[in-house]
DNA sequence: CTGAAAGCGCTTACAG
DNA sequence: CTGAAAGCGCTTACAG
């Protein structure tokens, strides 16, 4: 019961302790290269004995590969996105892990470089994942110009980028519909930052549904940039005195606060004014009452851009052929 | 201007080209060792003139290292940690690219143990951040038995345990007398989950202050748990039946709830109850009123935790001798 | 089926 | 001050 330090096993330890060459140990491991049947499972037994765990740094160089990919993440994301970003990353990590890779993260601001640079320069990472494609950004072109294989998690009009996205303009089309259809006659939209694709994507949708169903879209129902409490309330506001009878706020931070405002104003939901977001949360689930709205699953967007990012690497994966999809959830804020 | 592929150089070719050994370049790269002034500076010139990178892999296999380190985060994080968590991980990457090492994030699922022990086996890190420290938690027992450094960000109480923390307790502490100060009556204490170490060092603190002026604290002003709006409401409903004119908050995501809850019975804040929160936010701060908080830096206390891993790693590093400190802001909803 | 050898791109005693 | 050589722990043609 001595706490004796546990020796850490190479392959050449193995290959001697077994009077076999290191080739023949690579070989059982791996699983390449013909072997003998009965030396694999020697090898395999003394390796699952002594818990021995090949150096993946070691192989890596011999392979010229580093078992790591990267995730990009803007540094200035507002509260807003947290959970979006969360469960990103959580999806990315579980697929990673289950090739045997890590993933790397680096914070990167705005339109700086330098960070993407070091990274490539270091050659720590066998692939990125950039998330949060904002319009026009120069971290896309950038890793266009390097070797590296990328994938962008968002819109992406360049068809020679791969990506993944929610399917947001459909899911607000389809939301903007059904609120039409309900009965709203003036639905008021509350958008987010405009720099961001998400917020074009949700945009579009609203206005198809409008065009769909032979409805105008007014200038003055349009509330974009709805960043905090001050933008949110005064965008109720003017929308209260024009008449307006629904509200569809993109994400839920800013549902949130229209909750709040309209609350506070004693504006009742749904009797007075249908409310519903284009982004779900527990928040928006358990308000009083409980509010209309669109649910992503996260996760899988990032399952599935990792295990994009994991083929385009050359690694095998069964990737999923089921497209990612959405639910309307119809809550009582818009009955 | 054709697009050739640019050679990516190695030791070796710098070497060859400039009629030298590789210890020589080695040598002139890493700034160990004797060289001449003159041969260090050619080396350095062509490394400049061609971009040459060193690879990090190489270098680490060689210097058994990996120029990594983990950031262990929790899977099951709620809303109200994120900006918390996002700005630890801003401090700890900025300080890691600082020192070329990278960090590799890591989501662990309660008391499974099994990706710390992926990520040991696999030797990719050469130290590891272990934030949210939870109480009882068996990561810190796991780590503790492996020879990896490593430091947790939250309250510890092994004293062989590397740690940083928010002095949330001195900062509850004082938030808590000057609302008695203020002449609150009677202070409601909204709390969290109950098993996160920082709900028992905000508690502890509320506690002290209200010994130190020799007032009463009595069983039924605390409220545990408040994890939703539901239980937040509750304790908001007795909290005024009691007749209490204070209420505090552990953190802005309660404090958020309760500030609505109150909204939503008409009270007045702060002329029937003050309001403050132990943890600031944005929401707080553009609130009407404005609430009342402590501001912790968040950034600075990842970047100490990655400067003491680094140094227990042994890279040198001018580790901030100034201790981590806070604001307590007040704001119009204690006047 | 198995192994000796070269190689991945670095570092670092050791010798000169 | 400089270099030849061994080594970090793997993989992989090549030969047998």
């Amino acid at each position: 019961m001595e706490t004796e330090e546990k020796k850490v096993y190479t392959i050449d330890d193995i290959a001697r302790e077994l009077g076999v060459s290191k080739t023949t140990v690579s070989r059982a491991i791996s699983g390449k290269g013909r072997i003998g049947q009965a030396t694999r499972e020697r090898v395999l037994e003394f390796i699952e004995k002594h818990d021995y765990r090949p150096n993946v740094m070691a192989k890596g160089l011999a392979q010229k590969k580093t078992f790591n990919l990267a995730l990009l993440l803007p540094k200035d994301y507002a509260v807003t996105e947290f959970p979006f970003f969360k469960d990103c990353m959580q999806g990315i990590c579980e697929v990673a892990s289950g090739h045997d890779y890590d993933v790397i993260i680096s914070m990167i601001d705005g339109d700086d470089l330098s960070q993407i640079q070091r990274l490539e320069a270091n050659r720590k990472v066998d692939g990125m994942i950039l998330s949060r494609a904002v319009e026009h950004s120069m971290a896309q072109d950038y890793l266009k110009s390097c070797k590296e294989p990328f994938v962008v998690i968002g819109p992406e009009e360049d068809p020679q980028i791969t990506y993944v996205d929610n399917k947001n303009l459909e899911a607000s089309k389809e939301l903007t519909s059904i609120m039409l259809m309900k009965g709203v006659q003036k639905l008021a939209l509350l958008g987010g930052n405009q720099s961001f694709s998400v917020t074009e994507s949700r945009y579009k949708g609203y206005l198809q549904a409008h065009k769909k169903t032979g409805r105008l879209v007014n200038e003055d129902m349009i509330f974009m940039n709805c960043e905090n409490q001050t933008k949110v309330s005064e965008a109720v506001k003017q929308a209260l005195e024009q008449g307006e009878d629904g509200i569809l706020c993109m994400d839920d931070a800013i549902c949130s606060m229209c909750i709040g405002s309209l609350r506070e104003r004693k504006i009742p939901i749904p009797s007075q004014v249908r409310v519903a977001s284009l982004y779900d949360s527990k928040s928006l689930e358990y308000n009083n009452p409980p509010i209309t709205s669109v649910k992503f699953d996260t996760v899988r967007l990032g399952k599935m851009a990792a295990e994009k990012l994991l083929k385009m690497m050359g690694e095998e994966t069964e990737e999923e052929t089921q497209p990612l999809n959405y639910q309307v959830v119809l809550r009582e804020s818009t009955q």
